[in-house]
DNA sequence: CATCTATATTCTCATTTCGTAATATACCGA
DNA sequence: TCGGTATATTACGAAATGAGAATATAGATG
């Protein structure tokens, strides 16, 4: 039970549901999903560490970047499910679209050092 | 997006599911909820209300009780799912299998007149 | 080592959430 | 219509949540 309340949790906000949206594209670190959502930075990094403990993401360190990826569900069959429901959920939200479209922009050279 | 969240905030809460998973045995009503759960009368109103608004729920008024049954997720994909999913998900948590168990002995006439 | 940069953590505040008790409402039966 | 019962709503306190600012940490580079 307290696996899956975290997992509900941890997609039961807006930012956090965008988040996974976008990794499906691609990988992303901290600073290029703050300028997609434009939230402060630990705001960000908060979200993504509500995802990683709910085993939704990973993340791997290459330099000073922090890459987050999704995982492959493989943790648990709630994880599993909602990852797989979330590959075509939302493909129609208009915000969502946005951001994927916007994505291609959004690179780490251009976005970070302010 | 908005609808999305709806629903799995009304899925974050172990009482809230606890309700979704008594409710794949039979109809109840609110009082016996209330007795299988053991919190208080407008806590349990509460939570049906929420489940109800993400259309988890239905109720239909039987005289002075009020049946809560679950919907059959045509209302949305997420809903759909979701329902479909809690079908076996938790079917093992020691907790939903007790309750499940004690169900058959709460019985609205000797839970209620209090 | 000193400094810059990306990220994580901490602090604080506003809002939401979950719970109960108290009250209001709806409906049944006498 | 009156009393009783089941449920909904309201009021309110404690705890969790989400946000940003400020600070700490980690790694790269000179």
């Amino acid at each position: 039970m307290k696996q899956l309340i975290k997992v509900m949790k941890a997609l039961s906000d807006p930012s956090r549901v965008k988040i996974v949206k976008m990794l499906q594209h691609r990988v992303m670190c901290v600073c290029e999903i703050q300028a997609a959502l434009d939230l402060a930075q630990s705001t960000v990094s908060k979200h993504l560490r509500v995802l990683e403990d709910a085993c939704l993401l990973r993340h791997e360190k290459e330099g000073l970047w922090v890459n987050y990826h999704l995982t492959d569900g493989s943790s648990s069959p709630y994880v599993a499910s909602l990852l797989g429901n979330l590959k075509h959920w939302l493909d129609d939200d208009l915000e969502i679209v946005h951001l994927v479209e916007i994505l291609p922009s959004i690179k780490r050279e251009e976005v970070c050092k302010k």
